[in-house]
DNA sequence: TAGGCCATCTGGTCCT
DNA sequence: AGGACCAGATGGCCTA
């Protein structure tokens, strides 16, 4: 009868009170602590070690009497038996407080669940499940922090879009985390091709777990809506006049150099700045600057030796799923404007050439040529997939397109076919 | 009707 | 010893 009292009811107290009390009473009562007279043998109670130690024990209490007369004398008994039925009742109060107290427990658990719930923002109508509800208080919390750290960032830099991430754009997603910045190098940190935030990452997950699809779908829906918003039109035109210079001398050159690091770096991604071109562009045309931009040999060189010696991966990656490099071409055969610069891409050449980069660096002229499409590691597997889905024809192409196109360069420049290596390479690796 | 969500009961474990 | 906490079991309700 007691058992489904709520705890809020007002008789609550007082049946509680009368539970506790029924409760230390069968407490007293196991704990044998019951005043009453001497118990005898004929009880049944105790085996006879039982009994020993009881004399035992009265013994000293005895003893402890007589040395202090002054005490009254507290006389210990066994409890009474307990009949089956009583003990049945006793446990039986004991699990309904448990429930009782369960119970509450869970409600309490369930109210503070309810107070997450209004205090976090929700654009459904339908109500979140608790699975649902700290999935997007974590990815909330999660939110909130990258947009601090963005504001944080941004802070001195008014140039820097402040476009921050909408929490509830992750709401629902199964393992969105935020990376903190000092997980990576300043030069590292290149712009994701999803959401760009400065100097952080905001990893996108592809699945979503227990969520129904229609709020999967409005929450894809909101990343799209983020992930191809264009950053301010000024601070990218900025950034873009800045790329247009031409370097005709050291001081342009390392101009230019800058600035490609700058753009690498920056917190542009690429189908971003593809809308502000409205054309598909290369990483390397986005590097300097503009689609249609000549280059000379020097910044072509550069960009060419950085991207490819420093590199490589982050670049890849920055163009995944672009069209491959076109101005290769250009940076290869645009010819020296002077004497130094000669030199210095003949220096260059040959360090390439000599180094280990001039395979990543054929590489690449190779997935361009052949229209492979570039993404950061795979680079190497989609070569291998696409040469042996077209062997002999793919690699006629290659040689063919790579023929021509080194024998187009510059004899003083550039040797009049590829490097052996690489082309070994390819043939014992690819083919 | 199956499956998801939820509340509740229950027994076990850990802590004070 | 008793309370808090946890996880499994169970049954009710709702929805596609």
């Amino acid at each position: 009868m007691l058992l489904k009292l709520c705890p809020d009811s007002p008789i609550f107290d007082d049946k509680f009170l009368s539970l506790d009390s029924l409760d230390s009473y069968s407490t007293d009562m196991e704990a044998m602590s019951v005043t009453t007279d001497e118990p005898t043998s004929s009880e049944g109670l105790f085996n006879a070690s039982d009994q020993q130690f009881l004399q035992h024990k009265r013994g000293k209490q005895l003893q402890t009497d007589c040395d202090s007369p002054k005490k009254k004398r507290i006389r210990k008994t066994r409890a009474k038996v307990k009949s089956p039925e009583v003990i049945q009742k006793l446990k039986t109060n004991r699990r309904q407080r448990a429930n009782d107290r369960e119970r509450n427990r869970m409600h309490g658990l369930n109210e503070a669940l309810e107070v997450l719930r209004t205090t976090l923002p929700n654009s459904t109508e339908a109500k979140m499940t608790k699975i649902e509800t700290l999935r997007y208080a974590c990815n909330y919390i999660s939110a909130l922090a990258a947009s601090l750290k963005l504001l944080e960032k941004t802070k001195d830099r008014p140039d820097l879009p402040t476009e921050l991430p909408n929490p509830e754009d992750y709401a629902f997603m199964n393992n969105f985390h935020f990376e903190q910045e000092n997980e990576q190098t300043e030069q590292d940190s290149l712009p994701s091709s999803v959401v760009s935030i400065t100097g952080n990452r905001c990893s996108i997950p592809s699945d979503y777990i227990d969520v129904p699809q229609t709020r999967q779908h409005n929450c894809q829906q909101n990343i799209s809506r983020i992930a191809y918003t264009p950053p301010l039109q000024d601070q990218l035109a900025t950034e873009m006049n800045f790329m247009d210079t031409i370097a005709t001398n050291a001081e342009n050159l390392n101009f230019l150099e800058q600035s490609i690091h700058r753009q690498l770096n920056n917190q542009y991604s690429f189908k971003q700045e593809q809308e502000i071109c409205g054309s598909p562009i290369s990483p390397f045309q986005s590097a300097f600057g503009s689609q249609n931009r000549h280059l000379t040999s020097e910044a072509a060189m550069e960009a060419l030796l950085n991207s490819v010696d420093n590199r490589n991966d982050q670049f890849y990656n920055f163009s995944s799923g672009i069209q491959p490099v076109t101005n290769l071409h250009v940076a290869y055969m645009t010819p020296p404007t002077s004497p130094e610069n000669q030199q210095l891409c003949n220096e260059r050449l040959q360090q390439q050439q000599q180094s280990q980069h001039s395979v990543k660096a054929v590489t690449a002229t190779v997935a361009a040529t052949t229209s492979l499409p570039l993404t950061n590691n795979f680079l190497q597997q989609q070569l291998i997939d696409q040469l042996m889905h077209n062997k002999i024809h793919v690699f006629s192409n290659i040689m063919s397109t790579s023929n021509q196109f080194t024998s187009s360069l510059s004899p003083s420049t550039l040797p009049s076919s590829l490097p052996e290596s690489s082309l070994s390479l390819f043939q014992g690796q690819f083919l």
